[in-house]
DNA sequence: ATCCCTGCAAACGCTTTGCACATGA
DNA sequence: TCATGTGCAAAGCGTTTGCAGGGAT
């Protein structure tokens, strides 16, 4: 599901606000792939947003790709995920509350969870060992209990 | 730091029983890489198992390193970590508490940690969800607040 | 005597890199 | 103008695979 013109418009003006910031070009390959992220929901890797793009409107390299998306992490408007294959997978992460994943192991489904124990957990660990958590990751391994 | 005796035969038992009942064959290869997995504490890579293999007593390839270690995550004696780098990391399960990590991320250094609150959030996803949760990793990405 | 397992090296697949050309500022 | 970004193809790198010889049963 897209978003509505006023959201993306502020991502994008969230993503020329961080690149110029950071004194990098505003390039329209770098624009098209963040609208092309920001057009859909759910998760996607490298190599069907290749052949996305290339399918549509716009031609992109792969190393485009990966040089955009590691401005898109680094801008905080993409979250990056390991779901346990070869290849990481993406999703857009502005106006996208933060969520763990369930992985449905046996049909390779990803469900999205939310539970506030995590945070309270992260705030205990914080003070135990003295760190600041950035971040997490929390994947649950599941199998359906659904009769076939 | 090792074992006790009894514990690492302990640990060749159930190894033994896992390929008798599935039909694998009692090589000494398979043997002697779990042994030295269960002869160091903490987590290793495939690459730093063969090293030290090599160096030592055996001499294995890593084409039986990763088999064998596909047989001992089947059978519950190792578990399976990928921290982030692009390999996996893997740690000896038997007689090693179920935890979870901290990384801290500017050192690399890995911390572990048990709360009671991952398992009641699974049982609780399990209901919601009606799914059998088998497994779950959890990472915090942390850096540290000590002042250098 | 089977046929599974091992070792070696080549293949794989995702990601990174080098380099020449293009382009934003 | 000219440093940065892009596209292409090659290289990297952990992991997997194919195959011939070896060893468990």
């Amino acid at each position: 599901m897209a978003l509505k013109n006023t959201k993306i418009d502020k991502v994008i003006d969230v993503f020329t606000k961080f690149l110029n910031h950071h004194n990098h070009r505003k390039t329209p390959e770098r624009f098209s792939i963040l609208s092309e992220i920001y057009s859909t929901d759910g998760h996607f890797d490298i190599d069907s947003l290749y052949e996305k793009m290339n399918k549509k409107n716009y031609r992109v390299s792969r190393a485009t790709l990966y040089n955009t998306i590691e401005l898109l992490l680094e801008s905080g408007l993409v979250r990056k995920h390991q779901f346990g294959d070869s290849f990481s997978q993406y999703e857009r992460s502005y106006f996208n509350n933060q969520h763990d994943h369930i992985i449905i192991t046996d049909t390779g489904e990803v469900k999205e969870f939310c539970d506030p124990r995590i945070q309270s957990i992260k705030k205990d660990i914080e003070e135990i060992f003295d760190v600041n958590i950035e971040d997490h990751s929390l994947y649950l391994y599941a199998t359906s209990r659904k009769k076939k």
